[in-house]
DNA sequence: TGCTAAGTGTTATGGTATAACATATCAACC
DNA sequence: GGTTGATATGTTATACCATAACACTTAGCA
């Protein structure tokens, strides 16, 4: 597991921009529509490492002049999440924007529950998955979250 | 990852009365009270291998004679989850009973979202574990669940 | 231009979870 | 046995998370 940016100082504004560049392409290279309410939603699950809810995600677009009634932000989180250039947190009912490319991928997540950053790294989930397939489990979608204290925070 | 038992044909009542009765020594043993109300919390999970939501399992206390009020079940799948007597499954916002005795140990979830049944597996998470120490980062609980198709649902 | 699909606005509602405070019960000790 | 402090439960209220359903608009394309 690589050193994980969300836990490490780093120029932020860099860190954003790149991503949003490579949102971009990758929504240029499949033909999906990046659109303004939802370059505005990942533009703020971009602004922090930390998991945002759906109503904080929400009060940000409002005020930024989107939708303001709840189905707004779902629809936005939910075209990030299908897309890849989201996750959401499943133990903290909560969305990241993705760390990595727009690559399909199974996200492993660690949440610091003393500043609220989430890290995404990458992982061979192939021990889960060779596993489940022993067992005749066909997996569709896995969820491998850890929460715990980071470097900085111990 | 052994053949879990939630895909099966087995003796359900005894699968019932022995993990009743581990709890119940896991109790004794640790100096936990495992009240009326929470007991029979742990016997509505343990009737079925499916995730029972928390309203669910509300219902059917209040059914059996227990608090009706949001609170009676929190505080009972609370109780159970911290002895490590059920487990919450953060993709279905669910609970289980546990399948293993009472050891403390990292749960590895197979959800079927065909039958809705719910198996526990045991896995090393020693691939999380070292690599996220490896990171700096410190485990405190982790989250290990994958959604998909059971043998007998395919 | 007119069609169709995709996206957005809006209202309403349903599901999940906890804060805060009152009351009751338990366990241990005097 | 009665007192006390901790643990558990009852109760009210509220906050947070998520989606159904339908109307309207816009984009992309024949």
């Amino acid at each position: 597991m690589p050193d994980p940016v969300a836990f490490s100082s780093h120029d932020h504004a860099q860190c954003e921009k790149t991503a949003l560049a490579k949102a971009e392409a990758h929504c240029r290279e499949h033909k999906l529509r990046l659109t303004p309410v939802r370059r505005a939603a990942l533009e703020i699950l971009l602004s922090e490492h930390r998991a945002l809810g759906a109503y904080e995600v929400l009060e940000k677009l409002a005020a930024a002049g989107h939708g303001s009634h709840p189905p707004a932000a779902y629809r936005a989180l939910s075209f990030l999440t299908d897309a890849g250039l989201a996750h959401k947190v499943e133990a903290l009912n909560a969305y990241v924007a993705c760390s990595h490319s727009g690559n399909s991928h199974t996200p492993v997540f660690l949440v610091c529950t003393s500043c609220n950053n989430v890290a995404e790294a990458e992982m061979n989930s192939h021990g889960l998955d060779s596993a489940a397939h022993a067992s005749g489990f066909e997996i569709k979608r896995s969820v491998i979250e850890a929460t715990g204290l980071c470097p900085g925070c111990q």
